[in-house]
DNA sequence: CGCGGTATTGACACTATTCAACATCAGTGG
DNA sequence: CCACTGATGTTGAATAGTGTCAATACCGCG
């Protein structure tokens, strides 16, 4: 009766139990896909907002010269495609990057929703505007750091993203992300993150396997990195 | 009894008169600033939501080494700094570009013209929905555009939002920027700024004044940039 | 009138990109 | 089970694009 998402939702306004159940009933056809996978395709447009329950997921646009910019990444309880409530259609799209399991609410029934309880209206609000946060520090990321400590900062944060704040924070964190991935959410070229990721490694502060990424030192990256995750809220584990 | 905000407000949401007084009553306090002076100064937290009512402003933080990443411009009828609301405190300061007037809301007001008016707090949500597109947009043009294109996007962007809806589109628009400015927001440097923004001017496409920059060809300077306003809604004039 | 921020220009340094070649691995179909 | 294939990872060399530094010019403001 509680999901990722009606958890994350919780970590910003408090809900009764109606309220959960409710949302539990509406996130509750839940469907797969494998790694690599695409979750809103290129082109499909207006579908109602998804909500990835588990896994790790991203979300990108593919430019005007066929570069590709990932601009989120989406864990368990993140919602996105809200904005096609809005009539903004920015053309974006989500691939799961490690195996997801998400759901969808069409917009009818997430308006509803919000009708009838204010509280999840609130919610929906505060968690688009803590996601405007991370969206403003990527920002600051890719403009003025450079290489090196981009990518340890985009890293520090997922890591710290995908820990639940209750929880001890392990010391090691695995990310399901290749190389290129990395390279399309940090604006570099593949070849230099790889050398990027050398360095790193050399500092003990990451292991490299095919297609993900290990921390090894959380702390000691974060600290490298001089992350800090005040601009981001975690939801407590279920 | 009307005002940018809520003309803003009523592009994404339709509003009773009811609703649009008792906006028009909640922002009637205006405030004035001069060019270049601070409207939330680094420093001022948790002050309330701002509201620009005329001019142009900049978000902005100054980040670990010294330098400045402006992350929006704020024109009429843009508010910020609603994530407070939240919780959250991610740092940023705002200053005005141009003569400014702004209004300010305290968190409480707020919160209850949302909770009485469910269609203010839906406008709200769209607004800030909006916002993230655009931010969305300049996470792409920073990371993925050569400096020329960048530029050249930027102030597109900035030309359409500042022009109304259902106005007529001038070929010629100014911009209070120094140059300066437009490197903070394009993560540039000052000098790279003033050779782009040469090449420009070899194009006819902007000329330049002491502390302005005048966009000559609206229309090539967006084509020349591959700038679409699809993702911006934009308010009707009053 | 002088001061301070802004704009302009040139020389140079450096970071990251591009290109190319090659290695590695997972998955696929024979 | 193996060979093939395509995506990913790795490395080096050459290059392009921006940044930095420095010197000078400009102009509004006190």
């Amino acid at each position: 009766m509680s999901n990722a998402f009606v958890r994350r939702l919780e970590s910003v306004e408090r809900l009764t139990k109606i309220e959960r159940q409710a949302l539990a009933d509406a996130t509750k056809n839940v469907q797969k896909v494998g790694p690599r996978r695409p979750i809103l395709g290129e082109g499909q447009r207006n579908v109602g907002a998804h909500i990835i329950l588990s896994g790790l997921a991203c979300r990108y646009r593919i430019l005007e010269d066929g570069s590709r910019q990932i601009t989120d990444f989406l864990g368990p309880g993140d919602l996105c495609e809200c904005e096609h409530m809005v009539g903004a259609d920015s053309g974006y799209s989500i691939a799961a990057l490690s195996p997801c399991t998400y759901t969808h609410i069409d917009h009818p029934s997430l308006a509803a929703l919000m009708e009838k309880y204010p509280r999840i209206g609130r919610g929906l609000w505060s968690l688009t505007l803590i996601n405007e946060g991370v969206l403003r520090e990527w920002l600051a990321n890719v403009g003025r750091r450079p290489a090196v400590r981009r990518v340890a900062y985009l890293m520090s944060e997922l890591c710290f993203r995908l820990q639940n704040a209750d929880a001890p924070r392990p010391s090691s964190c695995a990310l399901p992300l290749t190389q290129i991935d990395l390279a399309d959410a940090t604006a570099l070229s593949p070849v230099h993150i790889n050398r990027v990721l050398g360095r790193l490694r050399e500092k003990r502060l990451v292991s490299l396997q095919r297609r993900s990424i290990i921390v090894k030192d959380t702390e000691g990256l974060m600290s490298f990195a001089e992350f800090s995750g005040n601009y981001i809220p975690r939801s407590p584990a279920g």
